[in-house]
DNA sequence: TTGTATGCGTTATCAT
DNA sequence: ATGATAACGCATACAA
């Protein structure tokens, strides 16, 4: 038999299979946005363990203007996935949870949690990252006013970081101030913009910008400098992710490491143990940042 | 009938229907990498255009040290995936080809393509991107030293890039010199490393390196400023891709744009083409650079 | 241990 | 036009 197999290159058909053991073999990867590093290495962590685990991956990212839930309703009850992870990160998207329910598949959230749903969950401690990074700033740099730049005001990871801003400046006793505040999208540009308008009201001794992803801090630091603003010796800029960015802005910058491939791997390990034993109890890994 | 398909959240099943129909509505994409923004983009890309051509994305890049080609025949005949959209850049894995062909799939190939095996293909003119950057030093910026910073020597585009570097310093009359050509490995890091033993030799008028990608030169650029050589007074760099970092380079960095999304998503508009009809006659559309 | 038959959920074919 | 049934390729339960 081993011997007519090889003749014959014969190779058990896909479908037939899945039709018996229910199984395809497949695990879906559905994204908020394909758009930059961070989206990328959560990929690429979870292709290389979509391999070691002997799993293919299907990847899929709404369309902007496209209704997400009833394509990922109809999408998870044909069958096709074993299993889905899912990273939402907009906190306004909450019809997903319910829909998710409804799947009845195995669910590994990122970076994130749905209340009431069985589901496994792989989250970043970014209150913690947060923390130690305004920490950082308040105890060692001596920072006596911080600009809070961030991402969309519903997406979760802007939240969690903006509330750990608060949080240090009220243990700190620095005052808050919304002017100091501004939420954008995480794009260089617009980073740059806001910084041309603004950098000269931000400077200081002790004045420290604390922007929510790598890729803004970089257009604050660029526009700083087209202002003639020199970083960090009149202001300081940091931020968040630990992308290659950080290591090419001149100088290097001060951010907080996201283990990004990490949770891509993390993830898709989690949800194919789970497919092998539905038994398992409730996993919810918890990565440092 | 319809009333109950929706009382019932009837879904006909993706294994049955396969298994008649011979067809999945799944279309694999396979690079060779999934590092940096290049891949990303096409990911992004095609990932759109599936989804407005109604198909899933699966994705994979191989493992190092894993063998590509035997994952790639077992995964391909097992009928999981109407067809493939393909990339290798390396020369070197000319096996791959023969592997392709025994699969009977329809396959697109991206910026290569494979001798007496029919399918469609997606390339980026890069000969042409190549020269007119070439052609930029040489002409509009009097370049009279040029230095080659490229990929693997076996990857297929640095050797486009390299091939267009030695016919224009052929055709212009500038020497070429083997001392000159460096081969590293895409990467920010290594031509950070090159830069800083080296920039000195290569500074001087009308100097110029010719980075292979936007990351080589961006650390190039950094190397020379750690050396405290100025760019672009004393030495000027460009690079290839246009990628994000070109923006947050500082000056910003000369380059070649490839439409890295518009790859991916016209390597799957393709691959759908044909799997709708299987008669339609090669094609082969060229990308300008 | 070896061989045979049934069912998985569809689509397609054939008889009505 | 409508309704019954075979076939897709495999895994499994059962008979030999």
């Amino acid at each position: 038999v081993e011997a007519a197999i090889r003749e014959l290159h014969y190779r058990p058909n896909a479908f037939a299979r899945g039709l018996m053991l229910r199984k395809s073999g497949i695990v879906g990867l559905v994204l908020p946005d394909l758009h930059g590093e961070f989206y990328s290495e959560i990929i690429r962590g979870a292709n290389s363990q979509a391999r070691e685990m002997r799993r293919n991956l299907l990847v899929s990212s709404a369309l902007p203007g496209e209704n997400a839930e009833s394509w990922l309703s109809d999408f998870g009850q044909r069958g096709l996935v074993d299993g889905l992870v899912v990273m939402v990160s907009d906190t306004m998207a909450s019809g997903i949870g319910a829909t998710l329910a409804g799947l009845n598949l195995p669910i590994v959230m990122l970076d994130d949690e749905i209340d009431g749903v069985e589901h496994d969950a792989v989250v970043i401690d970014q209150r913690q990252g947060a923390l130690a990074m305004m920490r950082h700033l308040v105890e060692n740099r001596g920072a006596k006013n911080i600009v809070f730049v961030g991402g969309p005001e519903t997406n979760i990871d802007t939240q969690a970081r903006y509330a750990a801003y608060c949080a240090t400046l009220k243990s700190s006793g620095l005052k808050f101030s919304k002017s100091n505040v501004h939420f954008l999208d995480f794009t260089y540009d617009s980073a740059y913009k806001l910084a041309l308008e603004n950098v000269n009201r931000w400077t200081g001794p002790h004045h420290f910008i604390f922007a929510a992803n790598d890729e803004m801090a970089a257009g604050i630091i660029a526009g700083a400098i087209a202002k003639n603003v020199s970083v960090p010796g009149e202001i300081g800029v940091v931020g968040f992710d630990d992308t290659r960015v950080a290591r090419m802005t001149n100088p290097r910058l001060t951010t907080v490491r996201v283990p990004m491939s990490r949770m891509g791997a993390q993830a898709v390990e989690l949800l194919c143990q789970r497919i092998d034993d539905p038994e398992r109890p409730e996993a919810r890994i918890a990565l440092e940042a």
